[in-house]
DNA sequence: TCGTTATATCCTTCTAGTCGTATATACTAC
DNA sequence: GTAGTATATACGACTAGAAGGATATAACGA
C-alpha cells in the first residue's frame, strides 16, 4: 500500500467523515446517507472510491450492503482517525457524526427490521 | 486549517519527500531538486502550493530561497512526518532522500559558498 | 551596465476526480 | 412473475492539479 493513496482517501472531507464512523462499527450505504446528509449516489461513489483502494471493505447482507474498515487496517490510517475527535471545537463534525449514529443504532433497538444484524450488533 | 487541505499536502510521494527533508532542517530549491532528481520547474510548483496552503515558509537568503516547516507546524503533520522512517524497506526513499541531504551538507563543510547560512547551521 | 545563477510564473495540454441525472442491478416480499 | 427498497454504474460536464517548455524575476559579481 502506497502512502500517496492512504492521504488521497483522508483529502475528502465527506471519506474523513465515512472513515470515522466506520471506525466505530460498520454501517450500510443509507445509515451513511442519513448521517452524513448526502445524496445516494455521492456516498456510494465514495465508498467505492475508497474500497478500490482497499481502505474499506464491503459485504452483502440482504438488501444492504455493509461497510466496515478491514482488519487489520493500515496503522497508519487508524492513527490518523484517533486524532479526528481531539480537536471537536475547531472540527465539531466527526464528533456530531457519532451522536447520530448512536442516535441511528438506538432507533433500531425499535426497529430491527431497519438494519442488518452486523450493524445492530456494533451497537452494544 | 482544514483537515482536507493537510491530507491533499501529504497525498503526493513527492510533497511528502520535501517534507520529510525540511522537518530535519531548511534547504533551498536547488538542493531539494538535486536531491529529489527533479526538474526545477516541478519542485518549485511543489513548494509554492505547499507555501499557499501554509505548509512550507520561504525566506530569500541572496540568491537562495530557503524552504522550512513553519513553526509551529500542524501537529498531525508532524505525526504523520514522524512515521515516515518507520517502514524503511517499503518505503526506502525517506531514508535515502535524508542521507542524500547529509551528503549535500558534507559537501557545504568544504565549499560554504554554495549553500546559505541558514542551510549549513542546521547541518550540526 | 552585463552576465550568471537561482527561482517563479505563464501558457497549454493532460489526467484524475467530482457531481448530477438517469439507469441498472441485487435482493426481498408478495 | 411484479413491486419496492437498497445500492451501483454509465454518461457527460466540470474542475483541480500535474507536467513541460518558455520566459520572467531577483540577487549577485564584475
Amino acid at each position: 500500500m502506497e502512502l500517496d493513496k492512504l492521504y488521497k482517501c483522508l483529502c475528502d472531507l465527506q471519506r474523513l467523515r465515512i472513515l470515522n464512523l466506520l471506525k466505530h462499527g460498520p454501517l450500510c450505504v443509507c445509515h451513511l446517507q442519513e448521517i452524513l446528509d448526502e445524496t445516494q449516489v455521492k456516498t456510494s461513489k465514495q465508498l467505492q472510491y475508497m474500497k478500490k483502494l482497499g481502505f474499506v471493505s464491503a459485504s452483502r447482507e440482504g438488501i444492504w450492503m455493509v461497510y466496515s474498515l478491514p482488519a487489520p487496517s493500515h496503522p497508519l490510517l487508524l492513527a490518523n482517525l484517533s486524532c479526528l475527535l481531539d480537536n471537536t471545537e475547531e472540527y465539531p463534525c466527526f464528533a456530531e457524526d457519532l451522536k447520530k449514529r448512536s442516535a441511528i443504532l438506538q432507533r433500531f433497538a425499535d426497529n430491527r427490521a431497519e438494519c442488518p444484524q452486523v450493524v445492530y450488533q456494533s451497537s452494544g
